[in-house]
DNA sequence: CGTCTATTTGAATGTACTCAAAAGCGGTGG
DNA sequence: CCACCGCTTTTGAGTACATTCAAATAGACG
């Protein structure tokens, strides 16, 4: 029984000792190593991943082979192609890791039984997906308003344990600018 | 007993008479004018609407005036500011009226009691924003990936019947550009 | 070490913006 | 029902933020 996907839980609903064992008896523990991945784009994202060690980056590629990171998913979070999961279609996501890391793996037919088992399950995942609106909603909001340079700033203030272990280049990528101009606005600023 | 909402809610949950008589009854039907306000950037957003008849429209200002879209909210949709209701902090976001509108008004008081009584509606909501997650991080994904042209292509095919009612404008802002470049571009492909 | 990738720096370019002004369009009141 | 007012759309010239391409330098990893 996993203490870090435990708390998680356990800050939205509250479940019998029995029926965390059967929570975390429908949970894998994998491993990849930095540089695999969990998913490719065009493959079918068939479970979720909650991270408890490392730390993956979901992204898309665009016709002209540039990386666009969507998200980054460090110890304590979840992380999947929601269109691919939720409609069974293609991923138009790759997932991989930029260390070494160790996730729990919830397929979509186990989370489904789980579903039925335990319907309050509905509401820690509710509750997961509105935040994640919230973050999608204000990260659009920022992109479509302000410069790159802001931009910058507010991821460092927003991930300010991420800033450290990521290569400039992945936060450039995350905030929509070339790693060429980044490391200019840098040099501007010191 | 509003048919446009039954019909969207018997699209993800079933319920008896008697509970969809308590659903509707947690409901209260207004009206809004053209150029009225749902809510202001400021104000805490205290309830969901569901538009049964209109349009209504989200958008951020930034700080040198400019207003951003969020979202178009045709028949059929509902609208919130997601960080202000979920966590009562001043909106972020205005939402006002584009054309004369009829939405059905949840209260957040109402919708809890309504997540009491009716455990299923934790199941309908969930899924409702998982798919806008996935809008959302597809609109991130275009915006980070795509020139203008393409991004104005996709909004019209995704949304076909809004663009006919749309002022050039309120597209621009949606797309992510000024209104001046959006009468450009669309000049050079005709 | 040596290789591979990330970062820096520079010059030329492009996409989209700003500001300004004219033209078009719709709603409202006389 | 037409005239006017305000807002939207168009057009143009100048500008800025960010990209592209190229090459040099620095760092990380085996």
């Amino acid at each position: 029984m996993n203490s870090i996907l435990l708390q998680n839980l356990q800050k939205h609903i509250v479940l019998t000792e029995k029926e965390l064992q059967y929570f975390f008896s429908s949970f894998e523990v994998k491993n990849i190593k930095k540089r695999e991945f969990l998913l490719r784009e065009g493959n079918i994202s068939r479970g979720l991943a909650f991270i408890t060690n490392g730390l993956l980056r979901s992204y898309s590629v665009d016709k002209n082979g540039f990386e666009h990171v969507i998200q980054f998913a460090p110890e304590d979070w979840w992380v999947v192609d929601m269109y691919s999961f939720v409609k069974d279609q293609p991923a138009r996501l790759f997932i991989d890791a930029l260390e070494n890391t160790e996730y729990l793996w919830l397929s979509k037919m186990n989370l489904q039984n789980l579903y039925l088992e335990l319907p309050q399950l509905e509401h820690y995942f509710r509750v997961l997906a509105e935040n994640s609106v919230i973050t999608y909603q204000n990260r659009l909001i920022n992109n479509l308003s302000l410069p790159a340079l802001e931009r910058y700033h507010n991821f460092c203030s927003q991930y300010p344990s991420l800033i450290q272990s990521l290569p400039q280049k992945q936060v450039a990528s995350y905030i929509g600018v070339t790693p060429e101009f980044l490391s200019k606005m840098l040099s501007t600023i010191k």
